[in-house]
Parts: C-alpha cells; structure tokens; sequence
DNA sequence: GTAGGGTTAG
C-alpha cells in the first residue's frame, strides 16, 4: 500500500520557489486526470499533500479543481473537502459556488445557508445565476419556506427573474412546499419555457395531488409543441398510477414508444409501478423480466405491488430472489401485511427483517409495525418497538408521533398516548387528529372537545378526519348538542363539506341519544345519498332503543343498498331476539344460511408477555383450556351468588332449552379471554382484551361484576370503543 | 470548469 513516503504519483517538482500567478500550463497538468483516477480517500489525501509540497494548490484554478474533486467524489467526506475548501487562500465565486452546490445535495443542506451568508459578509462576490439554483435546493431540501421566499427576493433584486434554470427551481421549491398556486405563478411568469419548466410544473401537481391538472397540462404542453422528455412521462405516468387508469397508463406507454422517448432505469420503474398498481400484474412482469438493467426501485416496486394484491408469497420469493433487499422492500411487505388486516403477519415479518441483520428498521417500519400492535392491542410488542425506536436514535417525526398515539390508545394505555402527545416537538393535523380519536374512543367526550380548542389555539387547521374523531367523541359521550354544533359549523366555519362519515355519526349521535325521529328526518334531509353505514347507524340505534318498526326499515334500506350485508341481518335479528319475536329470529336464520351469510365469529385476543392468545366462542383450542374452564365455572358460580342473571335477549341463536342458552352466553370469546386473564395476568396489571365485534350486554354486566368481585381493571376494546372495567362500573357509564 | 425536473415503503 502506498503511503506518503512513497508517493503514488510524481509531480514535476519546481526548482524555484512556487509561483502565485497564474500559469496556462496549470489548466492542462497531468495531476487532474489523475485525481480523476483516485479511488480511495487515501490517494485523494496523496494528491493534496503533493499539491501542497509543488505549490500548485496556490495556484486558485488548480485548488478549485481539486476541492471540486473532493467535495463530489464518491469516497470523499465533505467534511474533508470543508478543510480543502478552507485552506484556500482566496476562493473565487466558482469555488463558493461549489461548496454551496455540495451542501446543497448533503445530508445537511443548511451548510449550504450558511456558506451563502459566509461568502457575502467575506468575499469580494455576490451570488450570480449559479448560486441561486444551489440555495434554492437547499431550501427545497428543507421544506423552508421562509428562506426560500428570501431567496426569491434577492433573485429580483439582483435581477436574475430572467434566467430559466433558477425560476425552475422555484417552481419546485413552491411545489415541494405545497404552495402549488406560487408555483403556478411562477411558471407563467417563465417567457420562454423549456421543458424542465414543464416538466417541474407536472411533477409538482402530480405531487400535490391535482393529478388531472398534470394531465392537462401534459395536454397543454403538446399543444404548444414542446417536446416532452423521460422526466415529462415520469410525472405523466405516476398520475396515472394515483389515479389507477390503466387505461391512460396504456396509452402513456404507447405515447413513450411511438414518440421514441428514451427509456432510463427510472422510467421503467414508473412504468412497472404503474402497471402493478393500476393492477396489471401481467404487463408488470412482463416489463420487469424484460429489463436488462434492474436497481432496488425495480425489485422493490415489484414486491410492494405483489403484496398489496395480496400475492404474499409471491412478493416474498422476489424478495428473496433480489441481490439486496433493502429496508423499503421489507417495508413493502410489513405494510401489505398491516393495512390488508394481516397485523400478526405483518409482525412475524419484522421478526424475520431483524433476524435477517443486513438491514435496520426505519421511521417507515415502525409505523407499520405500531398499526399492526394497535389493530391486535399489542401493547408489550408496541412499547418494545417504543423502546427500539429510541434506542437507535430516530426522532419522533409526525408520522411515528401518530403511529405511537395511536398503538397506545388501542392498546388501552391512555396515559401514554397523552404522555407521548405532550412531549411531541411538532404536531401535524394527523398527531391532533390521533390524540382526539384517543380520548373520543375511552369516552372521554369532553376532553375531546378541550383539545379540539386547542388545535384551534395552535393554529392546526382542522380536516375531515378531525370532524370524523370529533363526532365520534360525541357520540361515545352521548353529547348531542355539541355534536349538532360541530357539525352544523364543519362547512361554514371550517369550509370542510360534510362527507358520508359524518351524516353516519351524526346520525349515530342522534340515534344513541334516542332521537330516533330526528335520526330518520335527518337521513331524509341529506344532501348525499345516505350510504349502508348511515343506515347502519341507524339500524343500531333502534337496537338499543328496541324500536322494531324502524329497525325493520332501516334494514330493509341497508339491505338494499348491501343485500350480502351480514351486519344488517344481524342486528335485525338481535333485535327480534330482544324483543322476543323467536319466530322472526329463525326466519331470518333460515334467511342467512340458504344465501350462506353467517354472522362473523366473535373474537377475543389478550396479550399477555408479548404474546398474543386468541378465543372464539366456545373455543377449546388453547393449551391452557381446561384452567380456563374451571376459572370460567368459578367465576359463573360466583356472579350467581351475587345475583347476576344472565340476559338471554343477546343470544343470537334460538336455543329452545334455557341451559344451553345459558351456556351459549357463558362461552362468549370476551368471557374466555378474562377467564385467561385472570389466571394469567399479575393482579398489579390491567386485563387488556380486544373483541372484533361489538360487546354483547351480558358480557358488559359480567364485566363489570367480575371487576369487582375479583377486585381487577379489565379493559375491553370493542369494535367502536372502550371499556374500562373497574369496582363494578364501566367507563362507558352503559352507554354504547 | 458550475445549474433546474423524475421512480419504491407511512
């Protein structure tokens, strides 16, 4: 290995003491088609000692040429080309720019700010059209608004509102930080614009959402005889895939042939990932077996769109097939797994991206893995992946503050959720949004509404999701008159027009608070067509309510709109067992068996040490049954001492005989899952359940007497809430 | 000798 002392290259020494001026020969020294050669850090570190000892690094276009090396080779830190830079004895405007220029596309693009500053106040320059296009990114690179605004000033004053390549920056600044109006602006500010201004404008609606407006503007851009480029069908095809039209996707694909458009690396992944998701698996793989050169992007596309289909194995063979899978790719998996309601697959693959040891877990794998806890209310593996998340350093960015708020208040922990809330540096309208849905799902209304205030007060602008949390909050607390309010001011005051969710938990609120009359004229009223969930809402209202008349009505409207709709034939016939019509309850039985609709199995799910137990009614599958069992007959014969009667109308079935009605009750998955949990939970610890359907009422009343005959909380997640069990009360003071 | 726009996972 070469080292200083034996040089890896000779340079011509001088004889004389080096020379300051300039010399031509400088610009032609064979020490730069060297430096082009270097492949190590080391060898970088030769060269500058070399220059140093010759003295052409005094010479300023020699050191520039050099510093220019190291700040954008492959192997050289920036730090090292900073030391470089600040050995030159007076670096000129190209050299700034330079430094700027590398900062700009470094991990800390503010460098490139403070450069800019340092460079006004101690060199003789101002910054010219280079220098604009660099900050501008830099701005970019930091969503700062504010300084990029600055620069935006400075350009007009220095009355470079001319120049192309830096109002196409602007335009991507504006767009990246959503301002796409500026943006606009700005384009049609551009005299002569060439296809970057085009192409900037596409992607930055494409990127905001306004999918059709890039499509329009493609259109636009035809019409005006600009010839679009690769990076014009990028952005073309990716509002194809948003939008999921295969069908303009097709045509894009055609467009790009016939007009020999020049086919990258990442236009063929566009290309993929447009047929993956738009849902053309065979395309996809057609193009993708095609591909001479594949990058991670390719693989990974390929993975996430097998997945998202469902295709698990499949996307795990690619997986397993692909050089190097990087961290997206497992994250493509993990999130196919979660959001297709697969949480414990999803977890088992974490395990295995762990064990695997080539790649770390990131922001985006946490949140997938803390929405797979909150759907199971794993909270030991949820605050496990809390502890991993802080253990590596990673800082709580809106979407990990959202997950953690989220996984906490599913899993039954309260105080954690707000713990985590309180001590967030930034809240989104997402974070806000999560906290609200927190409170709104353990009943607490009010304090719902409090922060709601104070989301106002912090100047967050509430969207539709908050009015759906809100109302929710609402309606578990049966506060109706707060509920007309906020929804009453959704369009007005906070200019967010109504949607479907929303009628539905008025019409919930309503219905809960016994207003049956007002639910129905309300639906009556509705601007939108009422969708199966208001009728829904309704339905279960007339449950609770024992309102047989509207129930019948409203079920035959649900069922209208959804005839395969279990939950509607359900609850009807809930309620005809309520009320005691068995008759009505074996018709729609007999109903629901011949179009072969069988009410979703009630489910139950405990963890405990980390690990999930899961009970279906009547179920004997566990390890640890017959315990279960006798704790479940003690506790039976405990609650008839204390008077506890079971109630018979929740029974689904029609059993002719009285005992086994009973025992249908009695093995209801919930009362399984607290049998469990009090052999097995430490009394100091609450008993956390998680039940897929509603709870029945005789579960609810057994609850509560168990929570104080065996002096233990029991916390009960529904479909719609929380329970808290405790000293023979629910939280939910009956009402749900 | 310097510049601007693009694809995957929430």
């Amino acid at each position: 290995m070469e080292t200083l002392s034996t040089p890896l290259i000779s340079l011509p020494r001088h004889t004389n003491p080096p020379s300051l001026t300039v010399n031509n020969d400088h610009q032609h020294h064979p020490v730069f088609s060297l430096i082009n050669q270097c492949t190590s850090l080391k060898q970088l570190k030769q060269i500058h000692a070399q220059m140093l000892r010759s003295g052409l690094f005094f010479d300023p276009y020699s050191a520039s040429r050099f510093f220019t090396s190291c700040a954008f080779s492959s192997f050289s830190s920036l730090d090292y080309a900073r030391k470089v830079f600040d050995q030159i004895p007076q670096p000129n405007l190209f050299t700034w720019n330079t430094l700027i220029r590398a900062y700009s596309s470094s991990p800390e693009p503010i460098q490139s700010f403070k450069t800019f500053s340092k460079m006004l106040y101690e060199s003789p320059y101002f910054p010219n059209k280079f220098t604009f296009p660099f900050v501008i990114k830099a701005a970019s690179e930091l969503v700062s608004f504010r300084l990029g605004q600055v620069f935006h000033g400075m350009v007009i004053k220095f009355s470079l509102d001319d120049n192309v390549f830096i109002l196409n920056s602007l335009i991507h600044f504006y767009a990246i930080c959503g301002d796409l109006e500026l943006a606009y602006r700005v384009f049609l500010m551009i005299g002569e614009k060439d296809v970057v201004s085009w192409n900037s404008m596409i992607s930055g609606f494409v990127q905001g959402g306004h999918f059709d407006k890039a499509l329009e503007l493609f259109r636009e851009m035809e019409a005006q005889n600009v010839k679009p480029d690769d990076v014009t069908m990028v952005g073309v095809l990716s509002a194809c895939t948003k939008k999921k039209d295969l069908e303009f996707g097709r045509w894009v694909c055609s467009y790009i042939e016939k007009n020999e458009i020049k086919m990258d690396l990442t236009l063929s992944n566009a290309m993929l990932d447009m047929y993956m998701k738009c849902g053309s698996i065979e395309d996809a793989k057609r193009l993708f077996d095609k591909m001479e050169e594949k990058d991670i992007v390719s693989w990974t596309t390929m993975v996430d769109g097998y997945a998202k289909l469902g295709e698990y194995d499949v996307a795990k063979c690619v997986l397993d097939a692909m050089p190097r899978p990087g961290i997206a790719t497992w994250n493509a998996l993990v999130s196919a797994y979660e959001q297709n309601g697969l949480p414990k697959e999803a977890l088992a693959t974490f395990q295995e991206l762990q064990l695997s040891k080539n790649v770390n877990p990131d922001e985006f794998t946490f949140v997938s893995t803390l929405a797979a806890c909150a759907q199971l209310g794993a909270m030991d593996v949820g605050e496990w992946i809390h502890a991993n998340i802080k253990k590596q350093g990673i800082k709580l960015n809106c979407y990990l503050t959202t997950s953690l708020i989220d996984m906490y208040s599913k899993c039954g922990n309260l105080e954690k959720a707000l713990e985590v809330f309180h001590s967030a540096e930034r809240r989104d309208v997402f974070v806000w949004s999560s906290m609200i849905a927190g409170l709104a799902m353990h009943g607490h209304g009010k304090a719902a509404i409090d922060l709601f205030f104070r989301m106002k007060e912090a100047k967050v602008k509430p969207n539709a999701i908050t009015f759906t949390n809100l109302l929710c909050a609402c309606s578990h607390s049966g506060l109706v008159e707060e509920g007309r309010m906020f929804f009453n001011q959704m369009g007005p005051v906070y200019g967010i027009i109504p949607g479907v969710k929303h009628y539905a938990c008025m019409v919930d609120i309503l219905g809960r608070a016994g207003l049956l009359k007002e639910a129905m004229v309300f639906i009556e009223n509705m601007p939108i067509i009422p969708s199966a969930s208001v009728w829904g809402a309704l339905l279960g209202a007339c449950k609770l309510h024992e309102n047989v008349e509207l129930a019948e009505q409203a079920s035959s409207r649900l069922l209208e709109l959804e005839p395969e709709n279990r939950g509607a034939l359900v609850l009807l016939s809930n309620i005809y067992a309520k009320t005691g019509k068995w008759n009505n309850v074996s018709e729609l039985r007999k109903r629901m068996r011949v179009s072969g609709l069988k009410k979703e199995p009630g489910c139950s799910s405990i963890e405990v040490n980390g690990i999930i137990h899961k009970f279906h009614a009547a179920d004997n599958s566990h390890p640890l049954c017959m315990d279960i069992y006798s704790k479940l007959y003690e506790i039976v014969a405990r609650l008839k001492l204390f008077g506890h009667v079971s109630n018979k109308s929740q029974l689904l079935q029609l059993v002719e005989e009285e005992d086994m009605q009973e025992q249908a009750l009695n093995l209801h998955s919930e009362k399984l899952a607290i049998a469990f949990g009090l052999i097995s939970v430490e009394p100091s610890q609450p008993i956390r359940i998680v039940k897929n359907l509603r709870v029945c009422e005789d579960c609810h009343s057994v609850a509560k007497l168990i929570s104080k005959i065996y002096d233990r909380e029991i916390l009960l997640r529904d479909r719609y809430r929380f329970h808290h069990f405790s000293g023979g009360h629910c939280s939910c003071m009956d009402y749900w």
